[in-house]
RNA sequence: CGGGACGUGGCGCAGUUUGGUAGCGCUCACGGCUGGGGGCCGUGCGGUCGCCGGUUCAAAUCCGGCCGUCCCGACCA
């Protein structure tokens, strides 16, 4: 078979859209960098969707939407916010044919006009914990547009809420950078990640603390899948988000934002896809497993296959397309990633087998007939673990332990570099970022997030990044 | 904004150095053979060569200008 995609790490960028486009999971849109997400890309989406809202619900936080128009002066509001935001807004000056008294802004996220709201809402300190949460689109007329990980146009939830103190904002940012976010990620996507806190420099426009989750790339290069901050009193500061406590005072909550995007996507597919295409996840997948029909003659037996697996719950897909090649129907299933293929054919038949292809693991076995659900439930199950298990070893292979910032700054030529953050420094930082590399993230021996990045003894991981 | 490439059927490209009536692969349509990994044969549809101007008997090709796209760096979920 001609070889249709070449992961090198030198090209990968142009693979990984080669790999967009032959799985038919987006388009370019009509407009620099907007994104069309085709069906097929769209299903997995709302399988993490709905994975994650479950999560967040379970978290204590209920959905709830706020306007796409947020008027500029808010944005305005709140110093380093604005300063963070303004050269990658998308500006609206007119409406209904008239030229605004104020512009608005397409929203590139929601603190402000959220904030605006949380001030109406809340008035006693028996209206805390606010916990919403928003699935929105949002705009950011970012530089350098990439399918999926970085379009001007983009698909995510956003949360924000507000606490009585500092001490339940902090609790609430990390429980859904852990259990909502990272557990997200390990046992839906199969992708492991680094948690941690951002740096000073890194840190997002108006937060006070950052929190983050990196996952490595197949070229070695880090992607930032999603993060969760602490935003102390700078928006109830700003829009005025005031209560009245136990004690009968007035006081400033304290919020947090956080978000997750359709960049996950992107991070699936460089994080998992192989030279065949996708590698789906089989918690994740839409379809986890076809049962393709070889040739004409054994359309029964298929479908009774089918019909067994849809009762043991599998979501599976019945192709009998017989009038497409072969060739073509398999290499169809396996750039888009479905987890497994049963095949079943005369020969199969014959023998009173079937064909178990696997496309995580890439074997290729018979099974008796009378086994075939079993096989492939465990396939699955097994499936699952292997990818994230694969992609933890690559990982560990790519990140290299070293003790200076030289050094730092030459492993991240091709991987991640873990070093001493105090061998680093923000003169360090700044000294990285003119090679293009970045301070990703920045953890505890324990592994855990640190309140400031002047604790003592503090990991960094160093890295190029997309 | 700095550095580098490139604009030729729907897609990917060759042809440009050395001017001579536009070609290949894929796709698509039709027919046939096939069918256990993008299969094979045949026929056919489809392009004023990014735009404007110049040189010339003759321009995809040479000259001037303009427009656009992509890649690398600064931004970022």
């Amino acid at each position: 078979m001609a070889r249709v995609l070449t992961p090198r790490a030198e090209d990968f960028p142009r693979w990984y859209q080669d790999l967009i486009a032959k799985a038919e999971l987006a388009d370019n849109g009509p407009v620099r960098g907007t994104m069309v997400i085709r069906p097929v890309a769209y299903a997995i989406w709302e399988r993490m969707q709905a994975d994650m809202d479950a999560r967040i619900k379970t978290a204590g936080a209920q959905n709830a939407y706020f306007p796409l128009f947020i008027p500029e002066s808010y944005l305005k509001r709140e110093a380093q916010h604005v300063e963070g935001f303004s050269p990658e807004l998308a500006v609206v000056t007119h409406g209904g044919g008239k030229q605004l008294a104020e512009p608005v802004v397409v929203r590139p996220t929601s603190e402000t006009v959220i904030g605006e709201f949380m001030a109406k809402w809340i008035d006693s300190y028996r209206d805390l914990p606010l916990l919403l949460n928003q699935w929105a689109n949002v705009v950011r007329w970012e530089m350098r547009p990439r399918l999926f990980l970085r379009t001007s146009e983009f698909l995510w939830q956003e949360g924000h809420t507000a606490h009585v103190s500092f001490e339940d904002a902090q609790a609430y940012t990390l429980k859904i950078l852990h259990e909502v976010y990272e557990a997200h990620m390990r046992e839906m996507l199969a992708i492991p990640v680094v948690t941690g806190r951002k740096t000073d420099r890194e840190r997002f426009a108006g937060a006070t603390s950052t929190y983050c989750l990196e996952a490595m790339t197949g070229d070695g290069k880090a992607l930032q899948m999603g993060t969760s901050h602490e935003l102390g009193q700078n928006f109830a500061r700003a829009f005025d988000i005031e209560f009245s406590s136990a004690a009968g005072a007035r006081e400033l909550a304290w919020t947090t934002s956080w978000g997750t995007s359709t960049r996950m996507l992107g991070g699936l597919i460089m994080c998992h896809g192989d030279d065949n295409g996708l590698r789906l996840p089989p918690r994740l997948a839409p379809t986890q497993a076809v049962v393709t029909v070889v040739k004409e003659g054994v359309f029964d037996h298929a479908r009774s296959i089918h019909d067994e697996l849809v009762a043991a719950g599998v979501r599976v897909r019945l192709d009998d397309r017989v009038d497409l090649p072969f060739g073509r129907r398999a290499v169809d299933a396996e750039l888009k990633g479905i987890p497994v293929r049963v095949e079943v054919g005369p020969r199969d038949i014959e023998a009173g087998q079937v064909t178990l292809v696997r496309r995580i693991g890439g074997t290729k076995t018979p099974v008796a007939l009378a086994d075939v659900m079993g096989a492939v439930t465990a396939a699955l199950e097994a499936d699952q673990k292997a990818l994230y298990d694969e992609a933890l070893a690559r990982r560990e292979a790519g990140t290299v332990d070293v003790s200076t910032l030289d050094e730092a700054i030459e492993a991240a030529g091709s991987g991640w570099a873990r070093v001493k953050w105090s061998a680093v420094g923000t003169e360090g930082e700044a000294k990285a970022n003119e090679s293009a590399v970045s301070v990703r993230c920045l953890y505890r021996a324990d592994g855990s997030a640190p309140a400031s990045q002047d604790e003592p003894d503090l990991t960094a991981i160093l890295a190029r990044s997309y």
